[in-house]
DNA sequence: CAATAAATGCACTTCCATTGCATCTTATTT
DNA sequence: AAATAAGATGCAATGGAAGTGCATTTATTG
C-alpha cells in the first residue's frame, strides 16, 4: 500500500497541498461529488484551482467525470486497476431521485449494446435513476 | 391519418401558428434538435416561446427531451404510440462524435439493467457515442 | 542562487436554462 | 357582439455552471 503521494507521482501528478486535500476528500466520499461539494468543504479554495485540479486528475486517469443528467458534472475516483483510459471500464451510475446523490456501481458493467448497421459504438453512458439503498 | 391540428388537440394542446410551425419542423427532422436549431429555422421566433412550447409539448407527451451529454438539451417527437408517460418506452440514443448529431434509435430498447439489492430502478438513460451511419 | 516551469487566484466571459411581467390573442360567457 | 377570462407570446433580466486570460506565487532544476 503506497502513500497517496507515491500514488499521485506514479500517475505523473505533482504533489501540492491542495491536490492532496482534494484527493483525500474524494477518497472519503463513497458518492460522486460536484465542484461545489469540494468548494464547500474547503472554503478557502478557489473554484478555478479545484476545476483545474480535477481536470488534471481526469487526464491522468485518477478520477472520471459522471454525467448523471442533473446538468452538473460530478467526479469520482477511479477504481484501483480500472480501465478508464481505454474505455473498457464502462460501469454504470446510479442517481437517486430522493437524496439526489450519484454513485458508481463499479461492479456493474454496462452490457454490450447493439447498434444498427452502419453505426459504430465508441463509448456508452448509462445512468439508472431511482431510489438508492439508503433511501429505500 | 388525422391532421396535425387534430393530433395536437387530441393531446390537449391548443393550436397556434407557432406551435404548428414548431411541430412541423420537428417532424421534418430525423434527428434530435436543440432550441437553437429551431430558433435559427425561424428567426422571427422568440426563444422563450420556443422554450415554453417545447415544455408544453413535453408535458403532453408529444416530444421527449434527450440528454446526450453535450450539455445542450435536445428534443425529438415521440413515436406514434410510444409510452413516454409511463416510462416504458426506453429506447436508446446515439450521438455521433463526428457530425455531432443525435438520433433516437426507437427500435432499440434499453435492456433490463440489474441494480444491487436495495436499489430501485425507475428510469434509465442510455446514450451511445460513436460514428453514425452517415459519417462512417 | 538564478532560471525555468508549473500551479494558483482573481476577474471576466460565454452559454444555456429559466423566470417575471406586460401585452396580445384566443376562447367563453353573458 | 361586448365583456370577461384564460392562455400564449415577447422582451428583459436572472442564475448557474463551465471555461479562459493573465498576473502572481510556488516548486523544480541546473
Ligand atoms: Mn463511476
Ligand atoms: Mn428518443
Ligand atoms: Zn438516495
Ligand atoms: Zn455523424
Amino acid at each position: 500500500m503506497a502513500t497517496i503521494e507515491q500514488f499521485l507521482e506514479s500517475k505523473d501528478i505533482r504533489i501540492t497541498a491542495m491536490r492532496l486535500l482534494i484527493y483525500k476528500f474524494l477518497a472519503s466520499k463513497e458518492v460522486a461529488v460536484t465542484l461545489s461539494d469540494i468548494q464547500n468543504a474547503f472554503d478557502k479554495a478557489d473554484r478555478t484551482t479545484l476545476y483545474r485540479t480535477l481536470k488534471t486528475f481526469e487526464e491522468k486517469d485518477v478520477v472520471h467525470q459522471i454525467d448523471d443528467g442533473t446538468g452538473i458534472t460530478k467526479y469520482a475516483l477511479c477504481e484501483e486497476g480500472c480501465n478508464c483510459e481505454i474505455g473498457t471500464d464502462l460501469h454504470l451510475h446510479f442517481h437517486c431521485n430522493n437524496c439526489n446523490e450519484t454513485i458508481c456501481l463499479t461492479q456493474h458493467k454496462i452490457p454490450q449494446i447493439k447498434v444498427p448497421k452502419g453505426f459504430v459504438s465508441e463509448d456508452v453512458n448509462l445512468v439508472v435513476k431511482g431510489i438508492c439503498d439508503k433511501c429505500s
